[in-house]
DNA sequence: TCCATATGAGACAGTTATGTCTCATATGAG
DNA sequence: CTCATATGAGACATAACTGTCTCATATGGA
């Protein structure tokens, strides 16, 4: 039987695949019934938003784990720096799962999932700004564009995965290196 | 009156913000009734198709106007970097107005476009390679990955313009040495 | 002025997706 | 075994979009 997981899981997967996807496709992608699927979900509005705030809490644990309010607030350079190789390593994790949400626009619409979006960018603009004041990061660029190069990255990265241009085991020291030191020769 | 030009211009402004507008939707926004829209385009496949094909148009005439392979079989370190500046810069300016094609999964429905496009990754990633070979890009990533990290950092340009965290005319710079140099400190 | 051409408004049928509903069946606990 | 519950199949009405068509009108050149 499957579970309201076992759909959800099966939906992002087909998402990620085909964002235009309807109901009936993916009640089968998930093996069940349409009717199941909307006794789940009353609507597909409800199915997406439910994904969307899915990502969002993976995002949020992803910032939490990593302590990255207080690596933030802490002024520790090398505290820092460790937080932002960790948090790398969990978006990449989760980009594989979540990797639609990264590109897809319904997420745009719901005012909720975008304020609650606008949060996180903050906390994480925080940390950057910290990796800047402590000389990790780079000063002369905006925080707030270090947060967009890390998500062009990562979208980079589930095109690179995809594509079988890098292997899922390099992912993490690729990315990471590719944002710290960037592509040009030593 | 609205040309066929003028016609895809909106077109491309508004699914811009609304990858999923409407034939209709489409038609108000250019100014134009529906039936001449279609009269231009028979179906919305085709409208899809042409603006598909114009960026492709777009990609291959930067790497035209660049030198991409001139420089590529140079040998010349110099010209290559040069080329680089050029390119990115290039892709930069077009990306305000295809940046919907950069995330938009329609594209990969066509083969033809998706042949083409293969085509012209083939001869930007012979760039990097030729870069890599004469030190300027860094040899222990695979070439097909800087070619996804520079998409990568046009959709986070794109992001980062529209949200008015980087200024338009710091954008060049921002990203240039972003791609080469990263986001660490010096 | 006259006429050819392009246009906008809108009707129309066909298709597709949505959300609700019913009913027969399968499953699992007691 | 019995029964409550969940499920799948499918009917149904509704809505939205598509592509085609007609017709009245406007525009611009001869």
């Amino acid at each position: 039987m499957a579970s309201r997981d076992d759909i959800l899981a099966a939906a992002t997967r087909h998402l990620n695949v085909d964002p235009r996807a309807s109901m009936a496709v993916l009640a089968t992608a998930a093996g069940v019934g349409r009717a199941t699927l909307h006794r789940h979900f009353a609507s597909r509005e409800d199915l997406l938003h439910e994904l969307g705030t899915r990502s969002l809490d993976r995002w949020e644990a992803s910032l939490d784990a990593a302590d990255a309010d207080g690596a933030a607030t802490s002024g520790d350079p090398e505290r820092i720096l460790a937080c932002l190789r960790d948090l790398l390593s969990r978006f990449l994790a989760d980009s594989d799962d979540f990797g639609f949400a990264l590109t897809d626009s319904y997420l745009l619409g719901a005012d909720d999932l975008l304020a609650r979006s606008d949060r996180l960018v903050e906390r994480e603009v925080l940390l950057y700004a910290a990796a800047q004041a402590t000389g990790i990061l780079r000063a002369d660029v905006p925080p707030r564009w270090l947060g967009h190069a890390v998500y062009g990255l990562l979208v980079a990265a589930r095109e690179a995965v995809r594509d079988g241009d890098v292997a899922r085991r390099d992912l993490d020291t690729v990315v990471l290196s590719q944002f710290l030191e960037g592509g040009g020769a030593r």
